[in-house]
RNA sequence: CGGGGCGUGGCUCAGCCCGGUAGAGCACUCGGUUCGGGACCGAGAGGUCGGCGGUUCAAAUCCGCCCGCCCCGACCA
């Protein structure tokens, strides 16, 4: 359970994530370096994560589906570009069964060789396409700085493979899976987020374009919450994935991926949290409404609880939780709740019966003037409008802060002053020299080429050439 | 892999310099008083001092080797 005070968000942020995730019962660290235990309360979130996700897939297409946790180390060797990204960050099987293996086992660092291997088999006719399967999984990354949720050894996520007839197709894939996770990330996590592409430079190994949702974090820094990749036709013809076309011609595919971690709970974490806690979105939150009750004897409670059982039916299929602790104090119960980021808490004592009332507090507004008195008759709609209303002010918040957290910059003396502490916003050229003399000079990189891109031409903020494309430059996790 | 820090009850740490009966706070258990913003009193349980070796009458403490973790830098969702 969770001591005295976290260390707050302007004195060491990074230290108010690693405490926050532990006492807030999140996750813990295993016993094997840079992995996870992610713990009920963070897996609870976590499966509404998947949920909300997994809605949106089903309504686009797509099917789930389960490929191997080992992947033959050959297999990863066939696409150059691919195996270069990946092979510094591999596990690799060597033994089974005590018995030295005739090939290598890679386990998964994502899933593009194995599955590839699949659709080969699988694919011969136009008529087979597209081909939308996803699949939840676990992979393994050998990263060498590890933190809980952002990046861990071993991570949990969602990772989908498309095969289409037309580079179109596949662009569009790519793209409409870039709309539904900013769907997600604002309307459901309420984690405002910039959909742009990557730079070739930051582009996934393997991948003709990559797209990116990116998000800023409360300390400024950016975060890649999700990404979307248009392969083109290179695992295609790395992997022999064909079809006969209406014309009897043999054509290579064109082929998409597209994920979202456990990364995302990061992503919530610190976009919303504050010095109290955690705050979590009411559409994900795995508690969205604690009830604590306040009495002092058995006269008291006996007043007291049967009030509490009559909001507990008003407010039916709600993911709600009374906290009947009774070696607690509520004192003690409001700190902690708090800590764990339950976005309503309702508060009910022999005044509130007497009343007529029960006490509400939005965790989004701490201390007294989050606290107000709603009628216990009509509580539940009160309730969802308070939920609703919590929803929406931490959208507005969190896009308050990005907004007033981003710079446009037109000189390369601004560009490295603002991204000491935000994200600057600057036409760029294009060229990797550029990009990399920024990286070099003040560790900030491209983060995206936002989509929404308003038309026109500069100059490119390091080298002064035409640019044609603004970028963002920021700091990242 | 470089740089820094740390390994002592579940957690945070003191003790180590100067060797001699293993400590505190929190958490836990029991009893009582409390309870509308992190309650209090009393009693109790709990530790091969990261591991191995060495020095010594005697090692948490001194020496050597090893292991692990955290933080800061180059790769990444």
């Amino acid at each position: 359970m969770s001591e005295e005070k976290l260390t707050s968000r302007s004195e060491n942020f990074s230290e108010w994530y690693n405490q926050l995730v532990q006492r807030a019962e999140m996750a813990d660290y295993a016993p094997v370096r840079g992995c996870m235990v992610v713990r009920p309360y963070g897996w609870a979130l976590w499966e509404n994560i998947q949920a909300a996700l997994d809605r949106r897939f089903k309504a686009t297409g797509h099917v789930n589906a389960a490929f191997p946790l080992f992947i033959p180390m050959s297999f990863l060797e066939k696409e150059k570009e691919h195996v270069e990204g990946f092979s510094p960050e591999l596990a690799v099987v060597t033994i089974g069964g005590g018995e030295t293996l005739e090939e290598p086992l890679v386990v998964r660092p994502t899933s593009e060789t194995i599955i590839g291997h699949m659709y080969a088999k699988w694919i011969k006719s136009y008529r087979d396409l597209p081909v939308l399967i996803n699949q939840w999984a676990n992979v393994v990354r050998w990263e060498m700085r590890t933190r809980l949720f952002l990046r861990t050894l071993e991570f949990y996520w969602q990772e989908g493979h498309t095969a289409h007839a037309t580079y179109d197709e596949a662009e569009e894939e790519t793209l409409r899976i870039l709309d539904l996770y900013t769907d997600f990330a604002v309307n459901e996590a309420a984690v405002p987020v910039i959909p742009g592409r990557k730079s070739d430079a930051e582009k996934f190994a393997g991948a003709q374009r990559s797209y990116t949702i990116e998000a800023m974090m409360g300390d400024t820094r950016a975060l890649q919450a999700g990404t979307s990749h248009n392969l083109g036709q290179n695992f295609a013809k790395a992997f022999e994935i064909r079809y006969l076309d209406d014309q009897n011609e043999l054509q290579y595919c064109w082929t998409t991926s597209w994920g979202l971690s456990t990364r995302f709970v990061g992503a919530i974490i610190m976009t919303h949290g504050d010095d109290q806690g955690l705050i979590l979105p009411p559409r994900l939150a795995p508690i969205q409404v604690v009830i604590v009750p306040i009495f002092r004897n058995d006269e008291e409670k006996s007043l007291v609880m049967p009030a509490v059982e009559t909001l507990k039916g008003q407010l039916e299929g709600m993911r709600l939780k009374v906290d009947e602790r009774t070696e607690l104090t509520p004192g003690f119960k409001f700190n902690d709740w708090e800590m764990r980021g339950v976005p309503l808490r309702i508060e009910i004592g022999p005044k509130d019966v007497q009343n007529g009332v029960v006490t509400a507090a939005r965790r989004d507004i701490p201390g007294k003037a989050g606290k107000i008195a709603i009628p216990a008759a009509n509580a539940r709609t009160e309730i969802e409008s308070l939920l609703t209303n919590i929803q929406a002010a931490l959208l507005q918040r969190a896009t308050d802060f990005r907004d007033s957290n981003i710079h446009p910059v037109d000189t390369y003396e601004e560009l490295s002053q603002v991204v000491q502490n935000g994200w600057a916003f600057a036409y760029w050229c294009g060229s990797s020299e550029c990009e990399l003399k920024v990286k070099e000079d003040t560790k900030a990189t491209t983060r995206c080429i936002p989509c929404d891109q308003q038309s026109g031409a500069g100059r490119c903020v390091v080298c002064n050439q035409p640019a044609a494309e603004k970028v963002y430059f920021a700091k990242a996790y």
